[in-house]
RNA sequence: GGGUCUGUAGCUCAGCUUGGUUAGAGCGCUACCUUGACACGGUAGAGGUCCACGGUUCGAGUCCGUGCAGACCCA
């Protein structure tokens, strides 16, 4: 390895990585390959601008799962793209015209488009060049757009076929409609919003009644109707009551005096009236409301349409033409009032439709648009989930699913946008004929005239996003991509689009390969849904612009690495919770990375010093030690490779199910705490011979630091394989900085779990090991012992195997543990070791630990003592500085240990525990009794001399 | 109005599916240490009535019910 600088620098590897990946096309999909197939599409961003850290969370989990599978030999595709977002970025540039003065009217829609096309180049590369540095490794070569040719064919095939059955047809009806962005938008645009408005309660005069007496007025009988939007009063047709309310049976069959407007309306009976609501009597308008719309039709009323395109009231409002609905509103509340038809007015909690991308109060408006019908694709759509075809995680998902679906309403899917699909659907002038064809019609088919005209409407950019996962593999082609590709394997995507593209693309992927499939199982576009979590910042609340809270990818990657931004949110992507993102974290992870840097330069520097040649790996990509025979590894190697075994199934059972958090944290514990904590503390000392630094070794080294050398790195080249999905730069800069090789790390084989690795006598004496040198660390600390001073030691061993590691490894604990020495019992004679003596205690026994702490120890004289289940720890006491500290922790082990004793105690003396129990946790308590028993035991060993 | 989720250390969260060790981690905090990979480091440590109440059970952070607090979705 060349020289390794001693601070990671990211900046300084990263971009050039991410270049080379793309230019040396690793991450291309073989439709040939007859290798397992793992799918997915991207959720394609809007192009509106650049990726926030909501897109990036997306793209780091899907690049972890692809990563992944592609390192277990997957034949993988992530199919990137982007989606024009019709109204999103209509509206963009729209914003950009204004700041120059114009209007998109101003500049035809031709010119307009030409105008969105050239932001859509702009915006498209900069999301694909985003995508680029954070690493994502997707197959640039079959990129799509939601506007391709290929794509905007199969959203004309959809049309026309959904309209031949009778599934997309076109109507007059009430829809919602956004007066700033002058276009229709379906339910699901439309966000609610609690808001504190009235309740108007209005006097509409009963026609009839002012008939008393003639000549002389008479106090007119009324009927009261409460609204929140009074303006729309002047469209009523009507004033209904359930037919079942008493109180107004005296009315039906009557008329009232539409105030305002002194229109004569009529007086129905409609199961629209709740009895229960105000005063049991509404108004009808059925241009603006969507109720009243349909008692409307079921009584044969009037529409009345008040309103313009902009929410200005037009000249059936009567006096009130011209003005602004809100200001209309105004109007018509002070002119009730001032002619006494106010009976009262209320405060009333209202969820007011706001128009999702400019929020704009939406206005129900009567209008000639196209729908879906979409039930019959719902059902379908059901009945995939319910039969398992496809799966959501986390699984409450698909009761959300479920509960929409079966609630579903016809969608609109025409919008009156200059930017999308336009509608293949064309007006014979002539006739009116309307043709829905593929194709331009040349003539009308049904009168012969020429030059139908086509709809001006778009379509909702969702419905071309719903055909997404088959449109991108070349539908209505029976492309080789379909083939393979199709259904995806998995779908990465935020809750908050799961109706709006999740439930669509299950009805549209269902509808149209159904029929290319002989499987129903194999329709579904994805296999499973996996709903990620929401990104937030450090206090949990929502990143917008408007908070000034928005954390930018770019930015933070520049500042901490796409690694540790990438490790970052994926430690944090436990499954079902937001993530409160921070830069500490950030900064944490960054110094993660900077460990593993310093991990490489260590095994480099340490093996150009040991003399050992260039490492060469092994020509199978396996990750076992170098020698097959075990019994003469060290234990440090026997160790590591069970664990790096361990832990390759631990991320792997992890991430099959998505628990990107749990992967994280077992590399990142692994790496830290096992690999470098100990492992190459251990290997040091194979490699690095005590002395001051100095030159290279002149001499061959022995084959046991060769061995030594070449395992350290077989175990590093393991581990960086296992980091690799979730740090995709340290790990390739490092990867090949360890051995000259042919090909990407991204590539190599991910380690898989390996039975014959696993060595669970290696790890039981390794945990003796560490234990032996923690307990010493231990006691230095907590006595006050000078850490920088080498003291001597007495270890008394009470099982073989401490003696085994005492001899095996005296110069690692003394190291380790900075001794001067360390002395023990050698002997092969485990009935010489010093036995316990378990002093059984009576519950309620009080042990006089304080008196015994304050005698003296004849038996141990001027050592200080810590008495452990495997082996006890002297130390001379003249090295000791503060008795006292030790003295407190043994008081406080006695405490805890003699309350656990007696909880123990009552435990079993419960009958109706050791009768009840499973037979197994009664023996295991009994013998964890014993073992408290033995250790409280041990603290009366523990004496300590008073200075 | 219907529904979902969350409440565990100062902060952010695991653990709950399948009840049974001394309830874990990261960050932060405290003390000490510049020892030959790393101060973006090392060693050691402190810190928790698992939201409340009730129930089931021999046994509840875990299961059930009610309440409180918060977030969100649908109408």
């Amino acid at each position: 390895m060349a020289e390794i600088p001693k601070v990671y620098h990211p900046s300084e590897i990263e971009p050039q990585w991410a270049r080379k990946w793309v230019e040396e096309r690793l991450f291309q999909a073989d439709a040939d390959s007859d290798r397992p197939m793992f799918s997915l599409v991207i959720p394609p961003p809007n192009v509106t601008g650049s990726l926030h850290m909501g897109h990036m969370l997306e793209h780091t989990e899907i690049d972890i799962i692809i990563r992944w599978k592609r390192m277990l030999g997957f034949n993988t595709l992530w199919l990137p793209g982007t989606d024009h977002a019709g109204i999103a970025t209509q509206m963009v540039v729209e914003r950009q015209l204004a700041e120059q003065g114009l209007d998109r009217r101003q500049l035809g829609r031709e010119a307009f488009e030409k105008k969105i096309w050239a932001w859509k180049q702009q915006s498209g590369d900069t999301i694909k060049n985003q995508m680029i540095r954070l690493g994502a490794s997707c197959d640039w070569s079959r990129e799509r757009f939601t506007l391709d040719p290929g794509l905007s064919r199969a959203v004309r095939e959809v049309f026309v076929r959904l309209y031949e059955e009778g599934l997309i047809y076109r109507g007059k009806y009430i829809v919602n409609w956004c007066p700033r962005c002058q276009t229709a938008i379906s339910d699901l645009e439309v966000v609610h919003e609690e808001q504190a408005g009235h309740l108007y309660h209005i006097r509409y005069p009963v026609i009839g009644s002012e008939e008393g007496r003639a000549g002389r007025p008479v106090p007119t009988e009324y009927v009261v109707v409460a609204t929140t939007r009074p303006e729309t009063m002047l469209g009523d047709t009507a004033v209904a009551v359930n037919p079942a309310d008493e109180r107004y049976t005296k009315f039906h069959g009557r008329s009232v005096r539409l105030p305002l407007m002194n229109r004569e309306i009529p007086f129905i009976t409609d199961e629209l009236a709740d009895p229960a609501f105000g005063t049991g009597v509404v108004k009808v308008t059925p241009a603006h409301d969507a109720n009243d719309f349909q008692a409307g039709l079921r009584h044969n009323l009037p529409q009345i349409d008040v309103m313009d395109e902009t929410g200005k009231m037009n000249q059936n409002a009567g006096a009130y033409a011209g003005l602004d609905r809100f200001e209309a509103r105004k109007r018509v509340l002070a002119d009730l009032e001032s002619q006494g038809l106010m009976e009262k007015i209320e405060p009333y909690p209202l969820a007011l439709g706001r128009c999702q991308r400019c929020k704009t109060p939406v206005e129900p408006r009567l209008s000639t648009q196209w729908f879906v019908k979409v039930k019959p694709l719902a059902e379908a759509a059901i009945q995939a989930v319910e039969a398992g075809r496809t799966r959501f995680v986390p699984e409450n998902y698909t009761k959300i699913y479920f509960d929409w679906m079966h609630n579903i309403h016809d969608w609109c899917i025409s919008r009156q946008l200059w930017w999308g699909h336009r509608i293949p659907a064309w007006y014979c002038k002539s006739c009116n004929e309307v043709i829905v064809a593929r194709e331009e019609p040349q003539q009308c088919p049904k009168c012969g005239n020429d030059k139908p005209v086509q709809e001006t409407d778009v379509l909702d950019t969702w419905f071309s996003s719903a055909l997404w996962p088959f449109s991108t593999l070349g539908w209505p082609e029976r492309t080789k991509d379909l083939e393979v590709f199709y259904p995806t394997t998995l779908m990465i995507t935020g809750f908050d689009i799961l109706f709006f593209w999740v439930a669509r693309m299950m009805m549209m992927g269902i509808k149209f390969m159904g029929p290319l499939r002989e499987r129903p199982d194999d329709a579904v576009p994805f296999r499973t849904v996996y709903i990620h979590s929401l990104v937030r910042d450090a206090d949990k609340q929502k990143m917008s612009k408007t908070r000034g809270n928005v954390i930018d990818p770019l930015e933070v990657t520049d500042k901490y690495g796409t690694d540790a931004v990438r490790f970052t949110l994926a430690i944090m992507a436990a499954p079902g919770t937001d993530i409160a993102l921070s830069e500490d974290r950030m900064q944490s992870y960054r110094a993660f990375a900077n460990k593993i840097w310093n991990a490489a330069r260590f095994i480099a520097m340490s093996i150009e010093k040991a003399g050992v040649p260039a490492w060469t790996p092994p020509s199978d990509q396996s990750y076992k030690p170098a020698s097959s025979d075990s019994a003469s590894l060290p234990l440090e190697d026997r160790w590591i490779f069970s664990r790096l075994s361990s832990v390759a199934q631990e991320i792997s059972s992890a991430l099959e199910s998505f628990r990107f958090h749990e992967a994280s944290h077992v590399i990142y514990h692994f790496f830290w705490h096992e690999f470098c904590d100990w492992y190459l503390e251990l290997k040091k000392l194979a490699l690095i011979s005590d002395g001051p630094p100095g030159p290279a070794r002149e001499a061959a080294p022995s084959p046991q630091v060769a061995t030594a050398a070449d395992n350290l790195c077989r175990a590093f080249d393991a581990a960086l394989r296992l980091l690799h999905p979730m740090m995709p730069f340290i790990t390739e800069e490092l990867w090949q900085r360890l051995a000259p090789r042919r090909m990407s790390i991204a590539l190599a084989q991910f380690p898989a779990q390996d039975p014959a690795l696993r060595d669970e006598s290696a790890e039981r004496e390794m945990n003796l090991l560490q234990k032996i040198i923690v307990e010493i660390r231990n006691c230095r600390a907590q006595s006050g012992v000078d850490v920088t001073r080498k003291i001597p030691i007495d270890l008394h061993p009470r099982e073989p195997d401490v003696i085994g590691l005492c001899n095996d490894h005296e110069d690692a604990i003394r190291k380790l543990a900075n001794l001067s020495k360390l002395n023990w019992r050698d002997t092969s004679d485990p009935a010489s070791l010093v036995e316990e003596k378990p002093v059984p205690l009576t519950p309620g026994q009080q042990l006089p630990i304080l008196e015994i702490l304050a005698q003296p120890n004849p038996v141990i004289g001027d050592k200080m003592v810590r008495s452990l289940p495997e082996f006890a720890i002297m130390i001379p006491l003249k090295d000791v500085v503060d008795v006292s500290a030790e003295r407190a922790r043994l008081e406080r082990e006695e405490t805890r240990i003699k309350r656990e004793i007696d909880s123990l105690n009552a435990q079993l003396s419960n009958e109706q525990f050791t009768s009840r129990a499973p037979s197994s946790v009664v023996a295991s308590r009994r013998k964890k009794l014993q073992e408290l028993e033995a250790e409280h035991a041990r603290i009366w060993e523990s004496h300590v001399k008073p200075l």
